[in-house]
DNA sequence: CACCATAGCGTAATGAATTCA
DNA sequence: ATGAATTCATTACGCTATGGT
């Protein structure tokens, strides 16, 4: 049960590729001899003017945050388009004041916000779905259980008044393969996802969820 | 007012307090007139040389990237515990030759990591129970479907030869309501991961997907 | 009350590896 | 096969909220 990682991987994260010895080619140069789009460390531009909303001086941090103006505009572009050709980012560039790069790179984390946003979507979606399948599933259990009584009886019955069988009991008992076993037929409901992870696996968790979960969906994660 | 995150908020609070004591010693050398922990914006030099990886240039690395010795042992360390008291920064700060800052907004985003990596793992397992149970719901519809027959076949049996009936075809009718219904009884089946998004809302995507996923998981996930 | 450190969150920015034209 | 752009992972900063002395 190895519940870690290694059979299901999933295809959104990167390979092993651990940063150990390489050879570390000197990918920057502080002279910008780059392209028009790199440069060392932007020197702070002006987001100036716009103290509009929190009033927060933000003179020049060098960490610059974009103004909402900044914001509303690049967010418009994004749902427009993802990508970011050159064209686009020149253009926006000099239509924010933003250096070509801080562009970019605000499109590249934009993309890795919604990428993860994503997967939180998608863990509620195939959350839900997965309560619905279940419950089908117990609904079919009783069915199947419902199906195989009233079998018995009718060929009881059948049997009692007559000789002819052309089902033998075989037959019924080999059918199932899930696990519809008369009694206890509910076993399988509790299968809810707040058990799920506790019973695949997780056994072991090194260190404490504490503020991870602190709603009804605490999993008791285990460490990555 | 903010584009961004908007409803689903997960909400993760912090459950229990935390034991911090007091005793602060101030740590530094320097001239802030910040908090204690707070730095003006740790200097950004030249980053210039560094050209060996492992390079452990404890000192002096004013820029980014810690080196795997001081990723190790924090890593050790988030394992023993994940919250980092006051004494524990001060002394991984001393022993790892980095700013009590640094440690502990390493422990922050190590958190943050983690959160999310667990979330994907989340997803994956219940991923993996989705399609196990999604096999089991076929299985027992196909059983459902037999027994129908079966039933049928016996019940003509009986009224064949016999006049009594003890079950009405009411009852078989009445008896389903998951959709088993006779003909193409595994409409459901292809309820698989992959299909799940498209069908549960997000039927609308906007930005076209095309690097997230590009494998056999591209759910087409409609921006948040 | 204020003060102050810290946790969590969102996000800008950097570094390394990878992709691609 | 070189270099530009992108992805992924990481480091860092600002902010708000909270707890505790």
């Amino acid at each position: 049960m190895e519940w870690n990682n290694g059979s299901l991987t999933p295809k959104l994260l990167s390979p092993p590729l651990l940063h150990h010895q390489s050879s570390y080619t000197p990918c920057y140069n502080y002279n910008y001899t780059y392209n028009l789009d790199h440069f060392p460390v932007l020197e702070t531009k002006k987001p100036a003017e716009e103290s509009v909303v929190g009033g927060v001086d933000q003179k020049n941090k060098n960490k610059t945050k974009l103004s909402p103006d900044q914001l509303e505009s690049l967010e418009r572009r994004f749902q427009e388009e993802v990508k970011l050709d050159p064209d686009r980012k020149m253009k926006l560039s000099k239509e924010l004041g933003l250096q070509p790069r801080q562009i970019a790179i605000w499109f590249q984390n934009r993309r890795a916000r919604w990428k993860t946003k994503q997967l939180q979507h998608l863990y509620d979606t195939l959350k839900q779905e997965f309560d619905t399948i279940s419950n089908q599933k117990h609904t079919l259990q009783q069915e199947v259980m419902k199906l195989r009584t009233m079998l018995l009886l009718r060929e009881e019955a059948t049997r009692n008044h007559q000789g002819s069988m052309a089902y033998t009991d075989e037959e019924m008992a080999e059918s199932t393969s899930v696990g519809v076993r008369s009694s206890t037929n509910n076993y399988m409901y509790n299968n809810k996802v707040e058990d799920l992870v506790e019973i695949s696996g997780s056994g072991s968790g090194p260190p404490p969820p504490f503020w991870w979960g602190a709603e009804e969906d605490a999993h008791r994660p285990s460490y990555p």
